[in-house]
DNA sequence: TTGTAGGCGTTATCAA
DNA sequence: TTGATAACGCCTACAA
């Protein structure tokens, strides 16, 4: 049998198309009688509507576009499967792109996605992305990273920050060193803020060298992370951080690594402290002490202020969803250290590519 | 202004609509002349084709659906961001969607995507299926675990489990043990028969019971992973396997983690492959050795077989590809063993959950 | 090669 | 509440 359109399902229930067209979308006036009529018609047809024909006359999709830098981070990966079960619960379907943290080709793929028609659009902007050119009366959030021009829902990383960072001053450490997120995220620079925030009230830098930033950049990926960590822990015992926080549990892990490289025992050695709550982060060895961010509760509030078009965030007014700080095994008091002459910690002390906060590139 | 249509196109241009149709669609029978001319029009109007009255038309809609069990399994976010990356090549958008794991709502994703009328379907099929209810007429191919009806592209699971045995016991080991995937999928079976095969050619098990096979099944992720190399290693060192295969390099991960935990040196008291070739793979400590499947291929296959429907593996005779065994840092030679009484090992001997090649349950 | 017109399957409008 | 009918924007014979 031919697949079977409205006409008939209509003519096979003795109705219009009108009525069956109304029974579809539950429009609220039809019999209760004529409704059950129409849809056993429909079953027993096996009636599906042609989204095609549907949507070029509503107007609605019912698909929604996501676009994100890069899949193989895991913080990503779990944006995208809980945003997609999210927007399935709301009837929507998700068209995946991947920007490959490329500004020219993210460009593309919003275009692409305009042409699809889509209802909607959640993108995680590619780093060094301070706006965003959106295709006009196209509903777009911005997660995670977010920029000035278009609403945002995000982890509040200033706050999850701080609260490790303090975390790590009560335990007692002061020489306690960032590894910045790259300069084109602002989530990245969020974190380095809220970093900033507590190590810049740390205590008259006159009186102790210690407490100065010690900053360095770095990618968000294990790899980077493992070099950037090289570069921290690779100098004199004395003049060394007790303490790392890391702007990504990838790159805490690459930390890890790099730290059993050079034979840094973690704690007793040297706490690391990650960023994301990534499923790996309770795995590696030690386990990871990190700042977990609500990662579904986050898609999920982005798809529903796309959807719901209510709770949509104001522009500049972004969405914050407090993070939460476990306490796992790679973190600990530093240990008693031999005397050291400070004097010679000046150098170490001097901030490191601290103008990652500096004025943003157009 | 009101979003120009073909129409409009066609009367700036002084031509007909048809023409214009031609125009975008490429067909060859336009004067050079005129084309350019629509052309000029088409882009100083901004005219963009509507797809949906586009697809209704022409019953193709340029979409390719692709279902996976579980985005959080870096493996499969490897092929979902090659299989995007591929299709986008192709002119086509991917609709992503997970099964989380469960046939019922795996049948009914297939389902969604049936009623987008998308192209075609990448699927990794659900832990247990081995038969796919393909909605009829719509192309479809599996990805990684392969069933019956359904024609498949996936990693030579079997020959580079075969390999990393083979190299195990090439580096002295005897007492081998599994660690195999979950009993539905079919990799995890192929990876177990590449370790049987080599296992079950080992010598005279009567002279020597350590050669006999020692498998335990487990989930694919990390924890499953910990939990079975726990198993595994909680006996005395005589009884102990040298060398654990791992069917995934999470499980290999989860199985470092428990060496550890049980103070386990590795390699030396332990050597450990794993199987994916996930990033991550070379940033545990030790690095882990491991079979790599070349998973940017495999979906680029998978996409091109799908789209070009040329190259499209027959039914039962799926499109295999070669994985590369990498030699790192988590295997090496066994290490010589205090003097133990063989005949107590007899027990550790003995097959473990061998049942996981038992019959299909269709 | 180009123009014309019919129809794809729905939804929306307007009467009844 | 329901029915009839005109769009929706495009493709594709078919005719010129």
């Amino acid at each position: 049998m031919a697949k079977s359109g409205i006409r008939d399902v209509a003519e096979r229930a003795g109705v219009a198309v009108g009525t069956v067209s109304r029974v579809i979308n539950d429009h609220p006036s039809v019999t209760a009688e004529v409704r059950a009529r129409v849809q056993a018609v429909i079953k027993e047809l096996g009636y599906r509507p042609d989204p095609f024909a549907r949507s070029m006359r509503s107007k609605i999709s019912r698909l929604i576009g996501i676009v994100i830098p890069d899949l193989t981070n895991p913080f990503f990966a779990e944006l995208v499967q809980s945003a997609e079960r999210a927007a399935t619960a709301h009837g929507h379907n998700v068209i995946f792109m991947t920007s490959f943290d490329d500004a020219a080709r993210e460009a593309d793929r919003l275009t692409q996605l305009a042409g699809r028609r889509v209802d909607g659009i959640i993108i995680v902007p590619s780093t060094g992305l301070h706006t965003i050119k959106a295709p006009k009366g196209l509903p777009l959030v911005a997660v995670d990273r977010l920029v000035d021009n278009v609403p945002g829902v995000a982890a509040d990383h200033r706050g999850g920050a701080r609260n490790a960072v303090d975390y790590l001053v009560r335990l007692g450490h002061r020489r306690i060193a960032c590894i910045a997120g790259p300069a084109g995220s602002a989530s990245a620079q969020d974190r380095l803020r809220g970093y900033l925030d507590v190590v810049g009230t740390l205590g008259d830098r006159q009186q102790d060298p210690d407490i100065a930033p010690l900053v360095v950049g770095a990618a968000f990926d294990y790899e980077s992370g493992r070099a950037a960590g090289t570069y921290l822990l690779a100098r004199p015992r004395a003049e060394r951080p007790t303490a790392i926080f890391a702007s990504s549990d990838q790159q805490a892990i690459g930390c890890l690594r790099a730290a059993n490289d050079l034979g840094i025992p973690v704690p007793a050695g040297l706490s690391v402290v990650g960023f994301d709550g990534i499923p790996l982060s309770n795995l590696t060895t030690p386990r990871l002490t990190t700042v977990i961010q609500p990662m579904s509760l986050i898609a999920e509030a982005a798809i529903s202020a796309l959807l719901g078009q209510r709770d949509m965030p104001k522009i500049g007014k972004p969405h914050l969803f407090a993070c939460e700080l476990v306490e796992r095994e790679s973190s600990a008091p530093p240990v008693q250290e031999p005397d050291v002459d400070n004097r010679l910690l000046t150098a170490a002390g001097e901030p490191l590519g601290i103008d990652l906060l500096g004025t943003r590139t157009e």
